[in-house]
DNA sequence: TAATATACATACCGGTCGGTATGTGAGCAA
DNA sequence: TTGCTCACATACCGACCGGTATGTATATTA
């Protein structure tokens, strides 16, 4: 239903080399990307053979069917990408809450019209598939709680050290942060526009400045 | 993939009476269901028919096709469904902040597991089809510019009567209030967890609080 | 009453889907 | 050299998809 092919600015792209790839992770990760575009359910193998240039043997020697595909890609190819954008940031910072607030901003920077266009992997792929398969509901949500559980420390931390105010709950933070970015993110695609998208981006980081203590 | 009939508790049902309607309404509705568990793309338009006992004919005499059906659905159903739930209740409140508070709660207590496995119609389809269709862009995006404004005229009237600090946006609050309804409900259905969503919540309702005055 | 339009019902079509059966060439161990 | 395994390649299958062509009963109009 809808080919892109703009792999040259394709800000979602794992962090590692996927040229230098072998076979299986060519096919993980254009898999990865029309899963991203199309979803699963609409993903076509054939497309992403023909985007690969693997052929249909290749791919079910090296995975059992198109759901094992998809979860392959889960465990893979988007639990690396929010580890590496989000988590480790979060876990390596010195003041987590100045780090999740400059992740925020940046990220609102470096995305382009057409990043925004298709929305988060993580989230597009939970809605799809969190309802009908309880497999890929499992991998995405913990994913999520990974996610929700660097930002709880990082409020903990900030707490403790006494830069946020005693009041909030940081399990709620957790949450409320990481459903506002996906939040956010959707706000953006719907109304593709950048603007919207940091709109709502300083909304949330607002909120991150009101739980500071002054 | 994945058959539900669970009508009789089904949350997100229009609020008009669906047995009563005529046969354009009942594929209007059967339609929306299908849509709401299964996404668009995988919406069998058979297995609508079979759910109301419809036959094709029927539905090509009055839909030119999938896609305009899809449209409908979105204009009659979903925006319907949007108005009366969340934005009358808002523009028709003495205190908009308190029952845009009130609604948050009365959700997350109303919400059944089911309801929040299946999640928001409106952001289930705005995430699979946005980027794909501009047709389905620019309604779900009408929906979303309503609701967005209904909760921004809220914030201004409360700003005027004193109830809220006058450092906000009124328009940055309606985007991040919007974002993070729908981002809590997505966190509510890949937990799978009423506990999360009504912690998420809880979070967003705090942030409300906050912004008020003393 | 005859003609016409509406509101469906039934049967079927070409195309695409995920999946499989079978074939093939390279590498390696004996 | 032979025999076996691995890593694919090719051809094909039945199921299901959205869509259409055609038939029919009923209500409306001339």
């Amino acid at each position: 239903m809808f080919d892109l092919d703009n792999s040259h600015i394709y800000w979602w792209r794992p962090l590692h080399d996927e040229d230098a790839q072998d076979t299986r992770g060519k096919i993980l990760f254009a898999a990865y990307k029309e899963i991203h575009v199309n979803g699963f359910q609409a993903a076509s193998l054939n497309d992403i053979l023909a985007h690969t240039g693997v052929t249909k043997g290749a791919l079910y020697h090296h995975f059992p069917n198109k759901t094992e595909l998809g979860y392959a890609v889960a465990e893979e190819v988007i639990a690396d990408r929010i580890v590496h954008s989000f988590i480790q940031p979060l876990t390596e910072a010195e003041d987590p809450i100045q780090a999740l607030i400059a992740m925020i901003e940046e990220s609102g920077k470096a995305f382009t019209l057409t990043d925004i266009q298709l929305g988060c992997p993580l989230g597009n792929l939970a809605q799809e598939m969190a309802p009908i398969d309880e497999g890929f509901r499992q991998r995405l949500n913990q994913i999520y709680e990974l996610w929700h559980g660097a930002i709880e420390s990082a409020v903990i931390k900030a707490q403790q050290s006494g830069k946020i105010i005693e009041q909030v709950d940081p399990r709620q933070v957790a949450m409320m942060v990481v459903a506002t970015m996906e939040g956010c993110l959707g706000a953006g695609m719907i109304s593709q526009d950048l603007g919207k998208l940091m709109c709502c981006g300083a909304g949330l980081i607002q909120y991150l400045q009101l739980i500071q203590v002054d």
